[in-house]
DNA sequence: GCAGACCGGAACGATCCGTTCCAGTGCTAA
DNA sequence: TTAGCACTGGAACGGATCGTTCCGGTCTGC
């Protein structure tokens, strides 16, 4: 087990890297404007343990940010691979929410400057994630007006439904997920209004 | 027109009053925690224009929230009225996500420690809304593991949309409640995970 | 023409929060 | 054994924000 590979101040500070960043993620996926003191409260450390590894505030949003993001690539990639266009898809969705990855890439952006890197992750998200829609098109149960920005959008209704208790808000989101993807199913009356554009959910993306 | 009812001072005050309604309900449909300063900025008067009228910002969240549920509860005994079942329930929740009400009222939740009144205003919303769902699920045309705490959920999932432009946010809103509707249509495979309890998602009425 | 209702906005005080700083602790290496 | 140092916890600081108060000015109705 790593979390006893090294004794002493080595290890309480190999340690502190995870004990840190997964405190960091509770925190500001339940509120993204949290102040940096209930991370380190949370994680059971002192503020400068935090300030020892990210010089800012800032930096250690874009850490979390960009590791979010790298999930869902990882997920679209996962996802790419399931034979079933309409499995993958659904599945996917699932494995998004269910990761809360959400919370932790588009509610997080605007609050810091984004690098180029992220940018460029975020252009290969995009892509992924309209070959999914594609596919799960092909396949004849996608309902034949949804578009690839529904997704962001839906994945933002999931994001929504928070409880006091995570599991509980995990359940929960997947009840309504399933809601939505009955929704998006073939066979129902076309949907109001047009479709959202592409970007346009993306006002947070700006430098603020 | 009212506008010009009064002249002179008294005219500019009866006109405040609307304005600066008006002018909150805007800004911290935005943003709930958003400065009192901005509700001046944006109606067009000084601070003491609003100070005159509440006794604190408190109080005027307080009478938002309040106009918010009696709006609620306004659509829903109009709702009522329909007689297709079916027909209400939809109506129903288009007419309030249209209002925005569900902004107006739970979101505000929290800011203020609530009146009995609107605890008795909130207890009649609940009412209202179970007999509504009664009734849809009597037409056969609700999925028959539907329950009335989903409605709840459902305005949060359509509030959670929201771009800069306002008029296009009730378009897309449109939309989503359209694939919600749709997902709660019977016909579905049975929707996972235990459905939501009554008052689950009543943390933020807690006093704070 | 005057008393007072009403206004705009500067000033105040409290709170919050990101960041810095410093004294303490216990490995590690000689 | 001990000197040095990497690391830590948390107090202190400075700036920003925001609710509220206060005051000088304006207009109305009598």
């Amino acid at each position: 087990m790593p979390e006893t590979a090294l004794p002493g101040r080595r290890g309480q500070a190999a340690r502190n890297n995870l004990v840190i960043l997964d405190a960091a993620r509770h925190v500001f996926l339940g509120d993204p404007k949290a102040p940096i003191a209930h991370v380190a409260e949370r994680a059971g450390v002192g503020i400068s343990a935090l300030y020892r590894r990210y010089p800012s505030k800032e930096a250690l949003l874009c850490r979390l940010c960009h590791d979010g993001l790298r999930t869902y690539i990882d997920e679209a990639e996962a996802a790419a691979e399931e034979p079933d266009g309409w499995a993958a898809l659904t599945g996917f969705l699932s494995r998004v929410v269910d990761a809360d990855v959400h919370s932790l890439t588009v509610h997080l952006a605007g609050t810091f400057t984004p690098t180029t890197e992220m940018g460029q992750d975020a252009r290969r998200a995009g892509e992924l994630t309209a070959r999914l829609v594609e596919r799960a098109r092909e396949t004849g149960r996608l309902r034949h007006d949804a578009v690839t920005e529904d997704i962001g959008m839906i994945l933002e209704c999931c994001a929504a439904i928070r409880v006091d208790d995570p599991e509980r808000t995990a359940q929960l989101r997947r009840r309504y997920l399933a809601l939505l993807v009955e929704g998006l199913s073939a066979g129902g009356p076309d949907l109001p209004g047009p479709p959202p554009r592409p970007g346009e959910m993306n006002g947070r993306w700006r430098p603020s």
